[in-house]
DNA sequence: TGTACATCAGTGAACGCGCGTTCACTGATGTAC
DNA sequence: TGTACATCAGTGAACGCGCGTTCACTGATGTAC
């Protein structure tokens, strides 16, 4: 009884899923194959595709737990008690942290690009729309005159200059810095910006 | 005499580049194709590997082109006459115009990928320098005291800030802004830096 | 509870094709005399 | 300047293979009585 087909579907998905994200962690999201995942997953090649669309649905998948995780590491440093420029910090801090120990994954995040005609879905737009408004309200009590949708763009704004800072130092293109520097790099960067934006309003 | 040969070889890579060029700036890296490329230049498809290792190489130089025109875009917009914060800004704002303007060249310069073992060749990577430099001097300017080296990272994390506020919103990941917006918004990034560093030294 | 039939999730071999790269060939350039 | 031979840039058909996706099949789950 309940649906044992629907049971069983659900686990098929999870594990999935669980072994994209495997994947992805150890060899990075250009080396994503469907039968290494079907395979690690226990299923046969097929499976896949009676459970998601396609590998992108599936990547797609993979990425909204990345972002889940990602919010669920700056949330846990919410620390409500400090200075909003301490906060944004943090944030920078805690996202820096993330790239670093899921590297992989956190690049999934920027390099999946979907085929021609095919635009992201609603449903992950949003989850990336929410990312940004953790570092909106920061922004409020840093700058309270500030219309909503300026400080929508101005957190956006933060958020690509951090991202930014964090991807040139970890792509390797450029020489990289060690950790430490790099951590020491984005707290002074994001203290020198709240500071300016503080001063501005 | 003097190297007919050699003329033709010199040719032929030319029409490779400006074909390649011409491809990835219509309709992007990931588009490129050997077959497109050699017909567009007039040779054969085995004609490119006469030439050049492989497509990797081709779009390597590609590459390098499009960092020379960004420099020569950045060099341009030199004003030697201005405060080192309005330097900063017009560096910003010539490097938004060139990446809407191009914005396919200006994708592939960070999309490109060479396969795993293969390191970015040392020339190029001289380039990627080479664009940091043009940064560190008004830098030097607004933080006289601070070592080159300190400096060097600066650079860097400022182009990656500004680059990424740019990729964010050119991406179309996240809702797009009118470039008249963006612009804007860059400014007012680099300003409140710019000051923000100027006051801390 | 048990039996007979219907459905449909899951299988995996086969398909298909895109596309970078190779290689035996040939015709233009260079060399020797 | 002209002829004979050597070289090698350039040709393009063929190779090879990686890999996402399909589809005819089958065995497990669900339904009816």
């Amino acid at each position: 009884m309940a649906g044992k087909r629907e049971l069983k579907r659900e686990d098929l998905r999870a594990r999935l899923i669980e072994a994209a994200r495997n994947r992805i962690m150890a060899d990075g999201l250009p080396a994503l194959r469907a039968r290494d995942v079907t395979q690690d997953a226990g299923c046969a090649l097929g499976g896949l595709y009676t459970v998601f669309a396609d590998l992108d649905d599936l990547v797609l998948h993979v990425n909204s737990l990345t972002l889940q995780a990602i919010e669920a590491s700056l949330a846990l440093s919410e620390m409500k008690d400090s200075s909003p420029a301490d906060r944004l910090r943090n944030l920078a801090r805690k996202y820096l942290d993330f790239a670093v120990t899921y590297r992989n994954l956190w690049k999934a995040l920027f390099e999946h690009r979907l085929p021609d005609g095919r635009p992201v879905p609603e449903w992950h737009l949003a989850e990336h729309l929410h990312l940004m408004s953790l570092i909106a309200e920061p922004l409020r009590e840093l700058q309270p005159e500030m219309p909503d949708e300026a400080r929508a763009i101005r957190a956006r704004t933060l958020f690509g200059a951090v991202h930014g800072v964090i991807s040139i130092s970890l792509e390797g293109r450029f020489v990289g810095l060690p950790v430490e520097e790099l951590g020491r790099e984005v707290d002074d960067f994001v203290k020198t910006i709240a500071a300016g934006y503080a001063l501005s309003n």
